[in-house]
RNA sequence: GGCGAAGUAGUUCAGUUGGUUAGAAUGCCAGCCUGUCACGCUGGAGGUCGAGGGUUCGAGCCCCUUCUUCGUCGCCA
């Protein structure tokens, strides 16, 4: 055994360990040196202890040794756990009450001087974090996010293993599919000339189990992206992936949200409350403008079309007689807004198309407008008792078609929420969005595109229009939403051969291209195909809303930069001219000079 | 690809209208200190102002280019 095998935890010292003795490991936090007698914070993964080596108790080494420790040291301390007197206790420290009067001091290690400081609440460049991040990662705060993660996962997999699903592993190496997202691509060897793509996810392996007849099946796997980041959005990151045979949406959705309470319970000890509230996505998109609304505050969207049809303000008018919407949210006691902030939301509905941003600001002398003269009396009044506005509030319309209107007023709903802290940050507000339209319309490229993917169900009372109104068809299609955040989504799948071929129809592919792309599945189909479906969380972004973060960089260990690059062990990076040839490549790539 | 923010000591930042030798805090190093807990006291070292170019008698500051990080739009079936 290590000759300094620790015999407890830093952070589970308390006073019921007083007069044990104990071996301790760990980083050094700080070092107090007041000459005769100096005091070490100890850290491990549990958290931080005192140590005090006393030059009237502990041997002459030991002090000698504390003595020449600097921050961040690797030691192991024996000594006694010794009770702190009264006035001594340290209430900021979960061990304030004890101290390690230490007999032993050994540097295992030494450290630099690390190039940030290794604290919760560290404000320091990312690139600087990044590039450490195996000290990054030692912050306190960074390894209970990891914890939580891992708890999060075990509590996934304890929750499906007893509801009988097996953890069955697809490749990584699969197909490339030009639908959808952008592939990340990996040469062949042995068939030069010819690519492996990373998947974007397990989708078609997981309903080909489903044929083969494993019935359920869930793997928490790793899946990839070649497209732009964001904070909540990184190259690769993890889904819990499951599917099931012989079920509807209302097995899956009842399992899902069951497993959600489980793992919520045993890693945050936070009840849920079940049932989730359900939500269509047309009521999602008519209310909140979004198909993932927040619904921790409520400024629901107002719809003024059909009071302002007819009214004098001729983009309002003009609006509706286009086929658009004109729609309203109120936002109580944001009087007092500045011009310039009022004309920053404008600037802000810009950015998702809107044109214009409308705003009716009730003081109780009178309403300020930017608009009110082109509108009568009577015109303004409506809409102002339309939206039940009162003194001290500030009405905000957009008018345009409709999803520019829902887009940008739904973001500014959010935005709103946010300045005027209407956001509960304690609450986790679920609820499931279903019935997603089956098809996009892309004006670009003039064709429909799934909206979820090309294996999702149609409604079957919807089946009839996917003939003549294709963009009518609701799809049998869940998504659990947490605090405006798409944490998961699913479907039911198409299981039989013409209904999928219809389908591909619909998405303008030719019989030669989808049986080219999927005629391993199309084949599975004709084999007894079982009714399936399933669905995938967002594994990084539910730990980072349960560790209240901001960016599931913060529950990832080794996360990529917005430019998809890894600052600390420099990939991607340049290969040698051997193995390009050896894979049959010649690059043809633009230098920076 | 577009828009926006940031880049000055190891770190976090300040730096006025373009003007002497670029500052503070903290960290680091040395010394002192027996009850600290962000220990204290004394002293010291530490700078390619992201990089390149330009304007100017003179640039951390103005202009151009570029790199990096972050946010965001597009994109993400």
């Amino acid at each position: 055994m290590y000759k300094y095998k620790k015999t407890h935890n830093c952070g589970d010292l308390r006073k019921n360990n007083v007069g044990e003795k104990v071996t301790l490991t760990g980083w050094v936090q700080r070092q107090r040196d007041l000459g005769g007698v100096v005091f070490l914070t100890l850290r491990d993964r549990s958290g931080i202890v005192q140590i005090t080596v006393d030059g009237d108790k502990a041997p002459a080494e030991a002090l000698a040794n504390a003595q020449k420790v600097r921050t961040e040291f690797v030691l192991a301390v024996r000594g006694t756990v010794t009770a702190r007197p009264d006035d001594m206790i340290n209430p900021n420290m979960a061990t304030g009450e004890v101290d390690i009067a230490a007999e032993e001091v050994v540097i295992i290690n030494k450290a630099k001087t690390t190039p940030f400081y290794i604290i919760d609440g560290l404000d320091a460049d990312e690139n600087l974090r990044l590039k450490y991040r195996y000290l990054d990662l030692r912050r306190p705060e960074m390894q209970k996010s990891l914890i939580l993660r891992h708890r999060v996962e075990k509590s996934m997999r304890d929750y499906l293993d007893n509801e009988g699903f097996l953890e069955l592993e697809t490749p990584i190496l699969m197909k490339s599919t030009p639908e959808g997202a952008r592939d990340y691509l990996v040469p062949s060897r042995v068939s030069p000339g010819n690519f492996f793509a990373l998947p974007q996810s397990p989708q078609q392996f997981k309903q080909l189990l489903m044929v083969a007849g494993f019935e359920k099946y869930f793997q928490i796997a790793r899946c990839f992206r070649d497209e732009d980041l964001r904070a909540d959005r990184q190259p690769e990151f993890t889904q819990l992936d499951m599917e099931m045979s012989f079920v509807d949406e209302e097995d899956i959705m009842t399992l899902a949200e069951n497993m959600m309470a489980h793992i919520f319970k045993e890693s945050l000890g936070v009840e849920m409350q079940l049932p989730l509230v359900r939500m269509t996505w047309q009521e999602a998109m008519d209310n909140y403008g979004s198909d993932k609304p927040d619904t921790r505050f409520a400024m629901k969207f107002i719809d003024l079309s059909e009071v302002v049809k007819d009214c004098g303000f001729k983009v309002f008018k003009e609006a509706v007689a286009n086929g658009g919407v004109v729609k309203a949210i109120v936002a109580k006691g944001a009087s007092k807004m500045s011009r310039r902030e009022l004309d920053d939301l404008t600037k802000f509905v810009n950015t998702y198309g809107a044109k214009g941003l409308a705003y009716f600001v009730v003081n109780e002398e009178e309403i300020k407008s930017p608009v009110k003269k082109f509108l009568s009396e009577e015109e303004l009044a409506n809409i102002l008792s339309t939206c039940g506005a009162e003194v001290g509030d500030t009405v905000f319309c957009v008018a345009d078609k409709y999803k520019v209107t829902c887009d940008s007023l739904g973001h500014l709903r959010l935005e709103l929420g946010k300045r005027l802290g209407l956001i509960d940050e304690d609450k986790h507000n679920f609820l499931w969005v279903t019935e997603f339209p089956l098809l996009e319309w892309d004006d670009e490229t003039q064709r429909y595109y799934a909206m979820h993917h090309p294996f999702t169900a149609p409604l079957e009372s919807d089946i009839p229009l996917m003939a003549n109104e294709p963009g009518k068809v609701r799809a049998r299609a869940y998504d659990m939403v947490l605090n405006g955040v798409e944490i998961g989504g699913g479907s039911i799948r198409i299981h039989e051969r013409d209904l999928q071929e219809k389908m591909f129809a619909l998405l303008n592919m030719s019989e030669e291209e989808y049986t080219e792309q999927f005629s391993c599945l199309l084949g599975a189909f004709e084999y007894g195909a079982p009714p399936h479906g399933g669905l995938a969380f967002g594994v990084d972004r539910l730990v980072m809303l349960m560790a209240k973060r901001d960016s599931i960089r913060d529950v990832i260990a080794f996360p990529k930069t917005q430019n998809a690059t890894d600052l600390m062990v420099e990939a991607p990076s340049k290969v040698s001219q051997a193995q390009l040839d050896e894979l049959g490549l010649i690059l043809n790539v633009k230098e920076n000079d």
